[in-house]
DNA sequence: CAACAAATGTTGGTTTAGCAACACAGGATG
DNA sequence: CATCCTGTGTTGCTAAACCAACATTTGTTG
């Protein structure tokens, strides 16, 4: 079955599972709950689940990143330009989307948010390229840089929100300020640390 | 289109349908609702009203009689028999049934309350003749009297509980406890008090 | 290990909801 | 008065949800 998106039986069908999900997320661990489970809970057929998603893995994954692309939208990031403030929109707003999955969820397994990863680090990117790509004034000349570059910036974003989830000794605003000036330097920082103690 | 009572889309449809209205009797007058508001506000098509509901009158029938029959569940009444108790509790219930109703809608105008009056009348007829009519022992004998009986405990209880409704002087007890009284004898006290007084 | 129970995906046929279009009625506006 | 607008109620067709049934997989219990 092809549904079509903009039916309000379809627009309605998934709601209703986001919904169920979400509150039996709240209860319990993810691996506990059953397409089933979410199906009696939306008060649908558990065919017409599958009419919409492959299994529960996707649904997950659709569902993060819809809320991984709400806590963007909320910290409303300037996307005329990159700048290192937006750096540090960019890691205040991974925090807070480490913050919402923790509230929204009773016990949120390392390996479901593993299984995320690599999606909000791509949504990551692809949002850091939607703003950089048009300010630069050649971009096929300098496409390849700015492709590794994106990768890099986003794996430090992801990277240092991480970090901050597990172990939070500083503020959420401490950590993008400090964080994003390093990022901006990348390993330079290190560099010359390094080299001051003698290492290299 | 002859619908399933039971299919699951049949009652999500019909309590969307409810829920909106509901939502919509807290806001408005019943009659500046149109079906158009209501099937909006419920997220389905308007087809999909006139599928279960003749038009929005109907609607307001059935909703009102199960918010009745719900009041009179709750009151929990005694089945067995049919006592002074019996009386008591129906008095209150109907109370109660006035109190949900003004506190559920903005603004409930008399010609609303009065398309509902008869039904409720019936409903309360239908109750005390489920307890009524297994002790009698002769059913076919007394089955005109008793009709006519509950017809006139029926049309007694709602209209004290009206009367209570627009002038609280007394507590919904305490015009239990006086009416039940009052409808237990009938005309009696009033022929009682009229000769006394030399009027007959 | 075998047997059983429960969850997963999938399928074909049935039923209901959605939709667009229509005729009609009532009320407002020029 | 004619015209427009909005809501009502109905209809035939399309598309989505329901359902029962099935084969498979997974897990657990004796």
């Amino acid at each position: 079955m092809i549904a079509n998106e903009n039916d309000p039986r379809v627009i309605r069908s998934k709601q209703l599972i986001k919904d169920a999900f979400i509150k039996l997320m709240m209860e319990r661990d993810f691996e506990s709950i059953t397409v089933k489970d979410i199906t009696e809970l939306a008060t649908i057929n558990r065919a017409t689940f599958y009419a919409h998603y492959v299994d529960k893995y996707m649904l997950l994954e659709v569902l993060f990143l819809e809320f991984f692309d709400q806590t963007l939208a909320r910290n409303k990031i300037d996307d005329s330009s990159f700048s290192i403030e937006t750096l540090e929109k960019l890691i205040m707003a991974v925090c807070d989307y480490f913050m919402f999955i923790k509230n929204a969820c009773r016990k949120i397994s390392s390996s479901v948010m593993s299984l995320m990863e690599e999606k909000i680090i791509s949504r990551l990117a692809a949002f850091i390229a939607g703003i950089a790509k048009p300010c630069v004034a050649e971009p096929e000349h300098f496409s390849e840089e700015m492709e590794l570059s994106i990768i890099i910036v986003s794996w430090s974003i992801y990277g240092v929100a991480l970090k901050w989830n597990n172990n939070k000794s500083l503020s959420k605003e401490e950590l993008a300020v400090k964080s994003a000036k390093l990022i901006q330097n990348g390993a330079n920082g290190l560099l010359l640390l390094s080299s001051a103690k003698g290492v290299l």
